[in-house]
RNA sequence: GCGAAAGUGGCGGAAUUGGCAGACGCGCUGGACUUAGGAUCCAGUGGCCCAAAGCCGUGGGGGUUCGAGUCCCCCCUUUCGCACCA
């Protein structure tokens, strides 16, 4: 009988649905295991790239369970989303249904790619059941002033309409449609991560098992940076203007100010400027740039036309506006210090204005190294009576004062761009003679000393803006009513939900804001007329919490059950890909705090775990001129139950196409083709999991030749183990040793993650196993101990040859076979000798259990002898099963 | 620009602590069985050479070592992430 993955895959499936194999009494005491594949946005659109993600969690999840682990692994749909209200707006069809529809067709497809989920524990975020608990989490975070709504700029992506968060927005863009974001001033709701910026970045340190890469990303993200606040007195304003910096060491060299154009001082300070009306201008234009075009028009900036007074040199500063300057970042003004810092120096050579060398290289000698000057001289403020102040800064008061005494090159001062780590500061006062690390720390003290300032801790994170101008998410639970203003909906009027019964056509803005029956209802404070909140919340909100729902998905009281959720959680094994690095990794963690701080959870961070399998990539080259080789490649027709590559054959005679560059890859065609375990099997096989992988067609079918010569030694075990057969010959030792080396190197490599070489081991087995049988073997024992290893693989195949053997369904009674270690051991072994590194010859050495023997039958081998004879032997280099390297003098 | 990772046959990729480079698979070549091959099976397949012996081979150049894909230094290339964050 032929390998037909059509006529026993449907069966084995509905086996295990009937069976309800994966479903888990999360009341029952085991050895827990929460592995957890990434809950996907039902888009409907699903290929072979998705399917790697889910095959591999499955492979996890049958190997664990056959290792006796009580095993959860839910799953659920991200189902609020953007795309579910584009495609209502373009074919007339509710997002519900079109959503609904995905999350039925999606489910089919993992049914057929024979994936076992605990379906008792399904959810979706788009039901009232899930999002009831949404809004009450908001409602816990706006109680503890967590949430909030504030005025800021905001990213506005004017094509879908809606704000985005920071995270969102990838090179001034929106993520989602590429179209440029503009920015602008809005009242929306944020939540208030920063708050969490520490904690975020220290929790990092405490996950062991996340990728170095995600982290880092992480890290980078919140941009955690040590300085000081400082301020600079500002004679016109009659006020210290405040200062962020992380270099405070090079205060000596800061020759001037730059302020953001949004900077609140600044319609003040301009009052004076001779150009004031060209600078407002300016300001306003700079003001109306999207990130991207203020980034692009280089470095621009506008003289204020007032001064600031540097509290170290008592210069006069200039003080200017720069389009460089973020007012979203630490104070939105800097002391600009061009010898030292590469922006600072753009600008004051763009405006020729004063640049100061203050720190030297280390290797250069400080005393070779004096004052070092370019650009106009700074006059200096007379210090009104602060005879402390002025003694300190005597030093420098002298240095600053005299005229540039050496002319600097501008290469001289780019090289003195130094490092933190290896500089030393000069003509720096105080702090004069002291390298960089030591010098921070000095001249903090100064400055705290002085009340000028202190040192601070800042972070790039800015807040998380969650509130989206769309229909299809969670109505925020808040009310807006003349009398009382923001009013948060109370806990037992919750969900607010949704209305269904909304028209949608894509003109109006957001439709929720046209239903008057949802917008007007009553105050609870003073029963007054008030108006519903109808911005909806980031969808990233409710993947931000949901895989605690899974422990009591159906749980109609609460958001779920702390006592259980603490017993199963956190994720043991979290697995997705790596476009979630920052935004719903960085944003589960947060809420995971918040719901650690609000008592629910005893523990901060969600995932123990994490894995980012790497993407499928099919390659898209097509030659435009080339018609004829594009509709030939996807004319693969199936004949006589046997694949037959038409295309391929076409494409010869075109050639001008790789053959491997089909261009679509549905699940469903491959399936019918091939069957869902070699799709299983060649998607592990590819490439390592965490890897770029490009599919090839032909590699298809090499993994449907090898479960087709498993399933053909089948029919020979088969015939050896029935009663009718007559007594086999014993199983020869080295398929014994083979076996157990196999069970010893698949056990460890599914451990890694390394399922490409897992597989490759197997395939190793399964040949070894076909020789074997053609020299007449037993080879039943070392058969079924391949098929158990090849199921989390490919599991309906295994299944049914495990049937055929006589034996009790798989998935339900079998277990992990154990190595022995024993049984692993070369009764002997070919050592290769080498003499100095020479390659001399073999040596057969039988039972070499220790390194000594081994070394003792080699040197006792006549032609070793031969080979270093009269040679001064040094020493005797034994590699274990290897090789002999007997290092000589000459 | 800054940061990180990676460069191995025609292709995807193997190779604990440095220890027979190219496992496994695809493709390709030849053969068997066949009306046929696109199924299946057998053999071969890094390069130079008719072949053998031999030599050369892990991006390039140096170095350490009896021995380097692996360790050290310099350079090149690619991919990814961040990108005026003071």
């Amino acid at each position: 009988m032929l390998y037909d993955p059509k006529s026993i895959e449907l069966k084995w499936q509905r086996a295990w649905a009937d069976a309800r194999v994966a479903e888990v009494d999360v009341t029952r005491p085991g050895e827990k295991y929460y592995m957890l594949n990434m809950f996907p946005y039902p888009s409907g659109d699903l290929h072979v790239g998705h399917g790697r993600n889910y095959i591999l969690g499955d492979a996890l999840f049958r190997f664990l369970r056959m290792r006796g682990r009580t095993v959860l692994n839910p799953m659920g749909w991200d189902a609020f989303g953007l795309p579910a209200e584009n495609a209502a707006i373009k074919r007339g069809i509710h997002p519900r249904q079109w959503t609904v529809g995905n999350i039925a067709n999606m489910k089919g497809q993992f049914t057929r790619w024979g994936i076992l989920y605990d379906w008792s524990k399904e959810l979706a975020s788009c039901e009232p059941e899930y999002y009831h608990w949404n809004q009450w989490l908001f409602l816990q975070l706006y109680k503890r002033g967590l949430a909030y709504r504030g005025k800021a700029p905001v990213n506005w992506c004017p094509s879908d309409q809606t704000v985005l968060a920071n995270e969102q927005v990838i090179d001034g863009r929106c993520e989602r449609c590429d179209s440029v974001v503009v920015q602008r001033e809005l009242e929306q709701w944020f939540f208030r991560i920063t708050d969490y910026a520490d904690r975020l970045d220290a929790g990092l340190d405490t996950l062991h098992d996340w990728p170095e890469k995600v982290k880092l990303m992480q890290r980078n993200w919140i941009g955690r940076s040590i300085g000081a606040d400082v301020d600079f007195s500002v004679p016109a304003l009659g006020r210290p203007i405040r200062i962020f910096t992380t270099r405070p060491d090079t205060i000596y060299g800061a020759t001037f100010m730059v302020l953001a154009p949004e900077h609140p001082h600044v319609p003040a300070l301009i009052a004076n400027a001779p150009n004031r009306q060209e600078t407002e201008r300016w300001m306003a234009t700079v003001h109306n740039q999207s990130a991207l075009e203020r980034q692009e028009s280089g470095k621009e900036g506008r003289f204020t036309g007032s001064t600031a007074i540097n509290p170290f040199t008592n210069e006069q500063i200039p003080i200017w506006l720069g389009n460089f300057v973020l007012m979203q970042y630490g104070t939105g003004a800097i002391m600009a210090v061009p010898g030292h810092d590469q922006r600072d120096f753009e600008f004051a050579k763009q405006y020729d204005l004063p640049i100061r060398m203050v720190v030297a290289p280390k290797t250069a000698a400080p005393a070779n190294v004096g004052p070092t000057n370019v650009g106009p001289a700074l006059s200096r403020s007379e210090p009104a009576g602060e005879p402390a102040l002025r003694e300190a800064s005597e030093p420098a008061l002298r240095e600053a004062s005299e005229p540039a005494l050496r002319e600097a090159s501008e290469p001289a001062l780019r090289e003195a761009y130094v490092d933190k780590e290896d500089g030393i500061s000069v003509n720096s006062g105080v702090i004069s003679g002291l390298p960089t690390p030591k010098a921070i720390e000095r001249i903090i003290e100064e400055i705290e000393l002085r009340g000028i300032g202190r040192k601070m801790v800042r972070y790039r994170l800015r807040d998380w803006l969650i509130s989206r101008q769309r229909y299809w998410g969670t109505p925020i639970p808040i009310l807006y009513c003349d009398g009382c203003g923001i009013v948060p909906v109370q806990e037992d009027q919750l969900p607010v939900v949704l209305p269904l019964d909304v028209p949608f056509t894509g003109r109006e803005g957001n439709p929720l804001a046209k239903d008057a029956g949802f917008v007007n209802t009553t105050c609870p404070k003073c029963g007054g007329a008030a108006r519903r909140e109808t911005d909806t919340m980031d969808t990233f909100v409710d993947s931000s919490w949901y895989y605690a729902r899974f422990i009591s998905a159906r749980d109609g009281t609460g958001i779920f059950d702390s006592r259980l959720v603490n017993r199963w959680l956190p994720v043991d094994q979290y697995i997705g890909g790596i476009e979630h690095a920052i935004l719903h990794l960085l944003y589960a963690r947060f809420i995971c705090r918040t719901l650690h701080d609000i008592g629910l959870v005893d523990f901060e961070e969600p995932f123990t775990r994490l894995f980012n399998q790497g993407p499928i990539t099919k390659e898209g080259y097509r030659d435009p001129s080339d018609n004829m080789a594009w509709v030939a490649l996807n004319e693969i027709e199936w004949r006589d139950g046997k694949p037959f590559h038409k295309g391929v054959e076409l494409l010869a005679e075109v050639g001008k196409m790789s053959k491997s560059r089909l261009n679509v890859v549905p699940p469903d065609e491959l399936i019918d083709r091939f069957g869902a375990d070699t799709e299983r099997v060649y998607t592990l096989f590819i490439a390592p999991p965490e890897k770029e992988a490009a599919w090839s067609d032909e590699g298809v079918i090499g993994a449907y030749r090898f479960l087709g010569r498993v399933w053909n030694h089948g029919e020979s075990v088969a015939a050896v183990v029935s009663p009718a057969a007559g007594p086999a010959r014993a199983p020869a030792p080295t398929l014994i040793r083979k076996t157990h080396q196999t069970i010893a190197a698949v056990t460890q490599r599914i451990e890694r993650f390394e399922f490409n070489t897992a597989i490759s081991a197997l395939m190793e087995l399964s040949n070894a196993i076909g020789d074997a049988i053609a020299a007449g073997e037993n080879v039943s024992e070392s058969y079924s101990i391949l098929l158990q290893l090849l199921h989390p693989f490919a599991p309906h195949i295994t299944e049914e040859l495990w049937e055929k053997l006589g034996k009790q369904p798989f998935i339900l009674t079998s277990r992990w076979p154990e190595a022995d270690p024993a049984l692993m051991r070369e009764d002997s072994v070919t050592i290769v000798v080498q003499v100095n590194g020479k390659l001399r010859g073999h040596v057969e050495v039988a039972n070499p259990p220790i390194e000594e023997q081994v070394l003792a039958a080699v040197r006792g081998n006549e032609r070793v002898q031969q080979w270093i004879a009269g040679k001064n032997v040094v020493k005797t280099i034994y590699v274990p099963g290897k090789l002999v390297n007997v290092v000589v003098k000459s």
